[in-house]
DNA sequence: TTAGGGTTAG
């Protein structure tokens, strides 16, 4: 339609001059209301008299109707066709019928295409005009075309001015809006809606608000536009007050019926955390259509009442015959990430696809988040490749997709992809974005990622402070998140604590995570669950056995918290870590949660720890069976299995993981040297220093080969061969090492991280190496920190 | 023939 549109306007630039008076048409209906009726009789009574070629006005007053009744395209070719375009009426008619439709570039080009042809705009035209380049966010020509109405006096036009207050408002530019509405020597109720709902969108509930008590209090008559624009207001500022009492005043005026109004309610509601008031609201509603429906399922969405959503929908369906459309599905979606129904999800997608709603940006990008959250990054990914039109939004929730879903890598490259697109990331590409590097990255990274943020001006809200912290604990630069939280005390909040002493745990320094928690009640922040996960995890790490239990126990009694699943998850590792491998199980035999595959994990690490095959075995046969990405259990246990000598069942899991689609990660080392990132993978060769690094490791060697516990003499002949295949003795994490070694100063830490966990034989190798170079050597891995000083490791050899 | 309008993604 476009395209067709566009070629109308092009082929027929040179038309005739005129020849009708523009200015005896725009008298006959100037101050005039008039219907369409009306009007058709009124042009043909004038005309009648004083136009020369009937035919032309049998053809405006087609042109008029089909616009009408809404067909552009027959109205597009009796424009075309017609022989005298001088008057302005014809004009307006199809630049309105363009607008009417969305097709704003090509309203604008009529309009161009009309002052070429010598036909001078009216008030009429640049209502339409100026519609049309609020629809097209082009300030240019927003800007253009308010200079062409103050040139011609039209500047005084209320219809006029009330456009253009519509139009800077879209734009984002309301301090425009605002003069233009201060300076207008006559307001009408559509100027004040128009200031009004400007001011809403452009997030500033205050003023719309002030604004809106302003009319009121100057007598203006409101309608339900005033109404439905006040009730936005309360929204968006969470006005509860307010938006009661303009609730009364609904009432009080016999507004109370009107559907659109009843909506703005519910939605109001919802918005200001009452989604009682909502549903009071919503099933007074006799004659509910699905916009109510919409409205309901999103304040209940936005109260967590997910499960309500669903069942609020079926209700609809079997009792009010209401039809789902884009929106319902936009709405219900996030409840089916939040409860994890992946299957419901998939029928929502499938019933889009079936109903003909896609290609929609926004249904597929929830589409997407949809996947994501349960864990399909698959599925959310093909999703993404086949979008018809993609925009930030859409970027962010694949990157965020990726990320959640442990793909760092795949993250990181769709993020420098999206660097080449026409978007610049906000903060919540940023927040997405920075586990990431927090998985990944070393402190040069994360400093770069930091001063990237900076230059964009998007490290000042609370969310990105939050990720920053956590980015610099896990980068290993804990004074780099010393420092954030500090530095950033007026966006601090609770989060920000909670974030700075898992901080400190992840790093195996639990008693200072314990310390910064009597800080922080001393502060007067109150602990949410999530503090007792850090505090719990720090414990756990730092092997304050003691110390987890007073906690566990202090959350119910003293801040009224139920222990969740990641709470009794911390518990179960720290079980693990004192051998009480039976009471681990029972725990979670008894614990008034479903386990999920965190809990098995953990139950895993423990009896990889303690080399408990069989309880190992169940832990993985649960993992596979809760459906959850089963690579790095399959992994160990096949370690496990390994290190047993047991080649069969290695062999076993290796053709289970195949058939699964399933491929171990390649495991790597990185490590930071003189402003440079280097990585490295398991017996690598390709570094410019290889061969010193290798000279380097031989030297430690033969002091390393007296703690490694690999026997391979133990073995059958061809399991010896494959032993030595499998040997640590050149794994990433040492030569990242001796790499660090021999390119830092005596007695400088060295600092490297992995991408998986690090195996035990290298673990013993690097105790040996901190205690015969006199180093600290520190290697994170996708859980904690290990330090390494004098032969001792802070993760006191259980992680 | 003109202006303002309900529910929509992280």
């Amino acid at each position: 339609m476009a395209t067709t549109l566009s070629t109308c306007c092009y082929i027929h630039y040179n038309s005739h001059k005129t020849t009708i008076s523009a200015q005896k048409l725009k008298a006959i209906n100037q101050n005039d209301k008039i219907n369409n009726k009306n009007c058709i009789k009124r042009l043909q009574k004038r005309k009648l008299r004083t136009l020369a070629k009937p035919n032309n006005l049998s053809v405006s007053i087609s042109l008029f109707r089909c616009v009408e009744s809404g067909n552009l395209e027959c109205a597009l070719t009796l424009f075309e066709k017609m022989i005298i375009r001088t008057d302005p009426f014809v004009w307006n008619v199809i630049i309105r019928g363009l607008t009417d439709e969305g097709l704003f570039r090509e309203a604008v080009d009529y309009y161009y295409r009309m002052q070429f042809e010598g036909v001078r705009g009216d008030s009429f035209t640049f209502p339409f005009v100026i519609k049309a380049c609020g629809g097209l966010s082009l300030l240019m020509e927003g800007g253009k075309v308010h200079a062409k109405v103050t040139k011609i006096g039209l500047d005084v036009d209320v219809y006029v001015c009330n456009a253009l207050i519509v139009m800077y408002a879209k734009l984002g530019l309301i301090e425009c809006s605002e003069k233009i509405f201060e300076e207008m020597n006559v307001k009408d109720l559509v100027s004040w809606n128009s200031m009004i709902s400007g001011y809403v969108s452009a997030g500033d509930g205050f003023s719309a608000l002030t604004h809106f008590r302003k009319m009121l209090a100057l007598g203006m008559k409101y309608d339900r536009f005033s109404i439905i624009s006040g009730l936005g207001a309360c929204s968006f500022e969470n006005f509860l007050r307010s938006g009661k009492e303009i609730h009364c005043q609904i009432i009080r005026s016999g507004l109370g019926s009107d559907p659109m109004i009843l909506t703005s309610l519910i939605d109001m509601y919802g918005k200001c955390g009452q989604v009682d008031y909502s549903e009071s609201v919503f099933y007074r509603i006799s004659g509910r259509n699905v916009i109510h429906v919409n409205a309901m399922i999103g304040a209940y969405v936005l109260n967590s009442k997910y499960n309500e959503s669903l069942s609020c929908l079926e209700k609809m369906i079997r009792n009010d015959n209401i039809v789902p459309d884009t929106i319902t599905l936009i709405n219900l979606l996030p409840s089916c990430s939040k409860l994890g129904e992946l299957k419901l999800g998939k029928s929502i997608h499938a019933l889009a696809i079936r109903r003909g709603y896609c290609p929609h940006l926004v249904l597929e990008t929830t589409l997407i988040d949809m996947y994501g959250s349960c864990q399909r990054v698959k599925e959310a990914n093909l999703m993404f490749i086949r979008m018809k039109d993609r925009n930030l939004i859409s970027w962010n929730a694949m990157i965020s997709a990726y990320v959640q879903n442990g793909h760092g890598r795949v993250a990181f490259e769709l993020f420098h992809d999206l660097l080449n697109e026409p978007f610049v990331p906000d903060e919540m590409t940023i927040t997405s974005i920075l586990p990431a590097y927090a998985e990944f990255a070393l402190p040069k990274e994360g400093k770069q990622i930091h001063g990237y943020m900076t230059k964009l001006g998007l490290n000042s809200n609370s969310f990105v402070c939050n990720s920053l912290i956590y980015m610099y604990a896990k980068c290993g630069d804990l004074q780099g998140a010393k420092r954030t939280f500090d530095l950033k005390s007026s966006q601090r909040d609770i989060v920000s604590w909670n974030t700075l002493i898992m901080g400190y745990a992840i790093h195996g320094l639990g008693s200072i995570s314990l310390r910064l928690f009597s800080r922080m009640l001393e502060e007067g922040v109150i602990p949410n669950g999530s503090t007792f996960v850090s505090l719990l995890s720090a414990c756990s790490i730092a092997g304050l056995v003691e110390e987890s239990w007073t906690f566990f126990n202090s959350m119910k009694k003293k801040y009224g918290i139920d222990p969740g699943i990641e709470h009794y998850g911390c518990i179960i590792d720290l079980l693990g870590r004192v051998g009480s491998l039976d009471q681990a199980k029972h725990l979670i035999d008894e614990m008034p949660l479903e386990p999920t595959a965190r809990i098995w994990g953990s139950l895993l690490a423990a009896s990889r720890h303690h080399r408990n095959i069989e309880l190992a075995e169940l832990a993985v046969h649960k993992i596979s069976s809760l459906q959850h990405e089963n690579t790095g259990s399959y992994v160990l246990l096949s370690n496990m299995y390994a290190e047993a000598g047991r080649w069969e069942d290695v062999e076993r899991i290796n053709y289970l993981m195949k058939k699964q689609g399933l491929e171990r990660n390649v495991g790597w080392t990185r490590i930071e040297s003189k402003g440079e990132t280097c990585q490295f993978t398991n017996y690598d060769q390709s570094h410019a220093k290889i061969a010193i690094i290798y000279d380097a490791l031989d030297i430690i060697l033969t002091k390393i080969r007296e703690v490694s516990n690999v026997d391979v003499s133990r073995f059958k002949p061809k399991d010896r061969r494959r032993q030595r295949e499998n040997h640590p003795m050149f794994h990433s994490v040492r030569l990242a090492i001796c790499f660090g070694l021999i390119s830092s100063s005596v007695g400088n830490s060295i600092l490297v991280r992995k991408n998986i966990r690090m195996c035990e034989d290298c673990h013993k190798a690097v105790k040996k190496i901190s205690e015969i170079t006199n180093r600290e050597i520190v290697v994170g891995d996708t859980k904690i920190y290990h330090h390494f000083h004098n032969g001792h490791c802070s993760c006191g050899d259980y992680w």
